[in-house]
RNA sequence: GGGCGAGUAGCUCAGUUGGUUCAGAGCACUUGGUUUACACCCAAGGGGUCGGGGGUUCGAAUCCCUCCUCGCCCA
């Protein structure tokens, strides 16, 4: 075998992903197996790969290429989200560029271009996953705008629309000016702005008097149509009753009372603008006020904003602040940090809004979903980490309805169609044939056709689309009884960030309960955030973020796959930093080292197993199945950073730094045969469980190893089978190998090459096995390993436990006065751990109250400590 | 303002019901080593009053109280 030294990722990485897909080895159908089946979180489809996307693609990776070893029927389904708000802005600033308004386009023709930039860029970031070796089966590829995925979104609208959970409301909504659509709640990002307080004055009606409110937002004095005081507020009880005039436009307004105003805030008095405020749309409807919309959907003002008409908000703000210090009703400004509502997307200032909309009730859906995921007894959905739990629980029980329309055209269109202009004339069909049908019922007009009806021009949110993915992916929703949905869902795991907890996790719940009364995944695996090494987001705007496929041709896949999980424990945040990645890569080096070790091994079939080879191997054996169990256990809690923790420590110590050491042959002398197939065999077995993490270099050393059929290849290899630790061979190892620590630091302290043979005499008081002795020989260079019951003169000596080792060296090395120091403080230290165990031991209430196992270790200690002392001193008599 | 969570080695974090897996891991650091698979390596080491204070207990990183400092979610 001719085996490169170094190992070529770009080359082999390619390679492997083909010859993988190649081979359908990531393709899923229907078959007797156990499913295993996890559903991507659709990216963006015109998204580019970051960060965020390869840590948990990657720990996707990992649990579906583990599944897939353990011989489960693996299914990774990808896809990508049409994210309305997001691609429509894009497609909109493209078309701009190019001199297009989107005003001036009809829906059909502005869908047209929509489709066209989707079909240039959508899915490069899928593309970008198999560079990153993602085995998803690529066959199943959705898109939340497919067909069949929008005809269930249509279906399930008017099914919620028919059960009564749907309706359509003239609500305050969270209005974008800039998408000139509405948001929901979860999409509208609260952020600190330092602003101003105004002190506005108002005449009152009927008397010389003025009264003094505060506010942050002057230019919607236009729109005020009240002023509010709290009734306990004995400052204005003379108020009541009268009336205000409204400074520039000169309208009266009343003074109204209500206990919702802060007497502590501002003046305590309280400026009342109904069209524009949540809390003022309250007040005004207990109240019965008057509604005055300033604004344009652009926020420009509108007509009723007097000559302030057609300029921006913001503009109005100071201009009007200025016409009120001018006209002398502005008594001051003060600084004042708020909070203000963005845009996720867009990042303008929200706007409250009044308009019709489309909502969902939430309260009565939630309530399976709420039981789901926080019920005690029978817990159907589980969070990891569970802290994830209470913050659940506190959206779930204040869980308010959704605005599910958005102005947009990039989406699913709202399937409810008018037939007239009063507020209930439409009806709500999947198709126009039938909402005619509907509305002729509805009117009782048999005339009505489909050209009387006008279809609602607003889409719904995205996430009205993706809440049904995991389900309208294997067409449940269309055919809810079809064998694919029946044998993937519900879904075993999904992986996620926790910031789409709300958005999409909570929803999927929901809408799996009402659709197939079954959850829709059993485990969320919540990913942290990816942060850099200042604890900065990952953003474009900060340019912190690494080029992931530039860190992928640097450090190869499996380097970086092996850096980003390596200190990402579930739901902590990732502090990425490169040197991670150069840690993973190492491990490939590792591994790809050892290997071009093996291969450069002649084997003998002549040649006896030498006994140090015997019981390394058994011993390996031993360690393996123990890492084994650890690795299950992390597994089971989703704790994939110290699964790949354990076998990094595996690999680099036990593989490499004491197994291959023992059953190495020395420089070009052959190894025996059966050695050697049994160091095959643990390799494949580390192969094996190294390769959800690492897939592609350890397919290729896979391949090498021996010539296999598609059939054999590593990605559908069976995994190693757990068995019974044999502790009692693993402690005896450890014991050695202080040992061999013991000898290499007399080695170190004294200047003796490795190279030179030396002697080792024990006392083994501790009547430790023999069985290690031939590996202690080999990997310390000793000549002669030999028991004696006295101190050995003219040596260095060192303890394990109570044994005694002494290494004979030559007289001028010797200090005996440094070796009685080094002896005399070991013997300090041993007295004083003694004692302390004693006082515990003599501590009545301690031994009447401790169990009895814990007295037991105690007086093990005793024991230990008692011949360690022994030794010590009968070392130092003989020294002195 | 309301809720949740976290403070353990220089850094990132483990530490399950209080007791040998209780003071740990990886990285970083120091020292030594071109030993013939790997310097992307090997070996040997140093380093923490477990955020501060108080309490319960035979025994506290772990339970309780209090203070301090951060982070996240919601309004």
């Amino acid at each position: 075998m001719n085996i490169p030294t170094k190992y070529n990722t770009q080359e082999i990485e390619g390679k492997w992903y083909d010859y993988w897909m190649k081979h359908n080895f990531f393709h899923s159908e229907v078959d007797d197996r156990e499913p295993y089946t996890i559903v991507i979180p659709p990216p963006n489809v015109t998204g580019v790969l970051h960060m965020g996307h390869m840590l948990n693609n990657t720990i996707q990776d990992v649990l579906i290429r583990r599944a897939r070893l353990l011989g489960k029927n693996a299914c990774w389904v990808p896809g990508t989200d049409h994210a309305s708000i997001a691609t429509e802005a894009k497609v909109v600033a493209k078309l701009k560029a190019q001199g297009i308004e989107k005003n001036d386009l009809t829906r059909e023709e502005f869908l047209k271009h929509a489709w066209e930039w989707k079909h240039e860029y959508g899915g490069i970031i899928l593309e970008q996953l198999k560079k990153l070796g993602a085995s998803c089966d690529w066959d199943r590829t959705a898109f939340t705008m497919d067909d069949s995925l929008s005809e269930s979104v249509i279906k399930v609208f008017v099914d919620l629309y028919n059960k009564g959970y749907i309706y359509r409301g003239y609500r305050m909504v969270n209005w974008d000016p800039e998408a000139k659509t509405t948001l929901s709640d979860e999409e509208v990002i609260y952020e600190e702005r330092q602003g101003n307080l105004y002190y506005i004055q108002y005449s009152v009606v009927g008397s010389d008097e003025k009264i003094t409110i505060a506010t942050t937002r002057p230019e919607t004095v236009i729109g005020d149509t009240a002023i509010c005081i709290n009734p306990t507020d004995e400052r204005y009880a003379h108020l009541r009753g009268k009336k205000a005039i409204v400074p520039i436009c000169n309208r009266e307004i009343p003074i109204i009372e209500d206990t919702y105003v802060d007497v502590e805030f501002g003046t305590g008095c309280l400026k009342v603008t109904p069209a524009h405020d949540e809390n003022d749309k309250n007040l005004g409807d207990k109240h019965n006020l008057a509604v005055i919309d300033i604004f344009n959907e652009d926020a420009t003002l509108n007509s009723f904003g007097l000559h302030y008409e057609g300029k921006d908000r913001f503009v109005v703000r100071k201009e009007i602040a200025k016409e009120l210090e001018e006209k002398g009703y502005l008594v001051k400004i003060e600084q004042h940090t708020n909070k203000v509502g963005t845009s996720e997307r867009t990042k303008a200032v929200i706007e409250p809004r009044l308009s019709d909309q489309w909502f969902l009730k939430m309260e009565e859906l939630a309530k399976p979903a709420i039981k789901a995921v926080l019920s005690e007894e029978n817990k159907e959905v589980k969070l990891f980490p569970k802290k994830f739990e209470n913050t659940y629980r506190h959206w779930m029980e204040n869980i308010r309805d959704w605005n599910i329309s958005r102005q947009l055209w990039w989406g699913q269109q709202i399937p409810a169609y008018y037939f007239g202009d009063g507020k209930e004339d439409f009806v709500v069909a999947e198709n126009r044939e039938d909402a005619v049908r509907l509305a002729q019922e509805k009117t009782g007009n048999k005339d009505l056709t489909a050209a009387d009806l006008r279809q609602d021009s607003d889409a719904l949110d995205t996430w009205f689309s993706s809440w049904l993915w995991p389900m309208s992916v294997f067409d449940g929703i269309r055919n809810p009884e079809n064998e694919e949905i029946n044998y993937y869902y519900p879904t075993n795991d999904l992986v996620t960030g926790p910031d789409i907890l709300f958005f999409w996790v909570a929803r999927m719940i929901i809408a799996g309960y009402e659709y197939k009364d079954k959850r829709p995944f059993e485990n969320v695996y919540l990913t942290g955030l990816v942060r850099d090494k200042q604890r900065r987001k990952m953003s474009k705007s900060l340019g912190n973020s690494p080029d992931a496929l530039k860190l992928i041709e640097t450090y190869g896949a499996d380097g970086v796959r092996v850096g980003l999980l390596l200190s990402s424990a579930a739901g902590n945040d990732l502090l990425f930093d490169e040197s991670l990645c150069q840690q993973g890569k190492g491990l490939g080096n590792k591994v790809w080292s050892a290997f071009y070790l093996t291969s450069l091994w002649e084997v003998s079939t002549e040649l006896p197993q030498p006994e140090s080879s015997k019981v390394a191997i058994e011993w390996y054996k031993a360690k393996f199945q123990k890492t084994l169990a650890e690795i299950e256990d992390h597994y089971s809690k989703y704790r994939l950073s110290d699964v790949i923790m354990s076998i990094y420590k595996l690999i680099y110590d036990d593989f490499c730094g004491w197994f291959l050491e023992v059953v190495k042959p020395n420089y070009q002398q052959p190894i025996d045969a059966t050695t050697y197939r049994e160091v095959i065999k643990t390799f494949e077995d580390n192969l094996k469980i190294l390769h959800p993490f690492m897939p592609f270099i350890t397919e290729e050393i896979w391949q090498l190893i021996a010539k296999r059929s598609p059939e054999e290849a590593l990605i559908i290899a069976k995994y190693p089978e757990g068995e019974e630790t044999n502790e009692t061979l693993i402690a005896a190892f450890d014991f050695a190998t202080d040992v061999v620590s013991g000898v290499r630091t007399i080695r170190k302290e004294n200047n003796i090459s490795f190279k030179e043979t030396i002697d080792l005499s024990v006392i083994n008081k501790e009547n430790t096995s023999t069985d290690f002795d031939t590996i202690i020989k080999k990997l310390c260079n000793i000549e002669n390993l030999s028991y004696t019951d006295n101190q050995i003169e003219g040596s260095k000596s060192f303890r394990v436990k109570s044994n005694e080792y002494f290494v004979p060296i030559s007289a001028d090395n010797i200090n005996v006065e440094e070796e009685l120091k080094k002896i005399s403080e070991e013997l300090k230290y041993t007295e004083g751990f003694l004692k302390s165990v004693q006082k515990k031991l003599s501590n009545e209430r301690f031994v009447n109250n401790a169990p009895e196992k814990v007295v037991a270790i105690e007086k093990k200690k005793e024991a230990d400590a008692l011949a360690k002392i022994e030794t010590l001193k009968n070392s130092l008599a003989s020294l002195q």
